[in-house]
DNA sequence: ATGGCTGCAAAGTGTTTGCATAGAC
DNA sequence: GTCTATGCAAACACTTTGCAGCCAT
């Protein structure tokens, strides 16, 4: 899980994908391929901001979109709250959110995906993509 | 499926609750329990003005938020749409959206639930609520 | 050099809220 | 009569956009 080679794969899809290297964008993909959590775009503005001084809210919206569009980043629109991003090098999963916390778990089930498919194909359809979230809650020891 | 009983129940768990029965609230309630589709507040709005003219959009997204909070409705976040609703008299299920024509397909997996239930209390959870939505296009026929 | 990218401010979209009045109980 | 619900307009939170200058290529 190199956080550097994650760094540099993305910034390669993008300069394949003729986006320009501003620096801008290299210290938000930094940010992005360093993020643990799954954090919205004012979090992630206040964390490329130590790197780039005075970039602007709107330069990181813009960029999200561009990473969205190439791939490279997933957004995630939970309950009640702003967008979250995380960078797609991760595999595939689901969420599930405690509401009292607000802490997010990822998850993945192979078996529910394939029920899916299945359902969706009974109906004549093919998932393009889906979600999947869980609002769960601690489950109280008595 | 009988629309005026159903609006009748709707209309009684308010009265319970202490709810006030406002003109404006009864024929947004007869406006829901009708619904065959999704509607959101706006397309409600337009639906219940030719009962109430002169009705506020205000009162509208007001009352949707009593009625959720009653639990007589819910509220659907589908991606890039405003809030839809459906009155919660129709049985659990989730929503599958085709993405090329917006039409919303109802449909229920107890595999799934199931699935989903044995996820969340391996890692120590109760599921409060979930949502799963697939993003769909019609299967085309090669 | 040129055309995409940036910062700024302003606009946009969906939703909520403060207030004075109207109307349900 | 009391107290909640309404209509209106203004505020709200998040996100997008128009524009003039900047900078990666």
């Amino acid at each position: 899980m190199n956080v550097a080679e994650r760094s540099e794969r993305m910034k390669q899809a993008l300069r394949d994908a003729g986006v320009r290297m501003t620096r801008q964008r290299q210290a938000l993909l930094r940010v992005l391929a360093t993020a643990e959590d799954h954090p919205n775009a004012v979090e992630l503005h206040r964390r490329v901001e130590s790197q780039v001084p005075g970039i602007s809210l709107s330069t990181v919206y813009r960029t999200l979109a561009a990473l969205e569009e190439q791939g490279v980043i997933h957004r995630h629109q939970f309950e009640g709250t702003p967008a979250r991003f995380e960078h797609s090098e991760t595999e595939h999963h689901d969420h599930m959110i405690d509401i009292d916390t607000g802490k997010v778990v990822e998850f993945c089930s192979d078996r529910i995906e394939r029920l899916q498919a299945e359902i969706a194909a009974e109906l004549g359809y093919d998932i393009v993509h889906h979600r999947m979230e869980l609002y769960v809650r601690k489950k109280k020891r008595t």
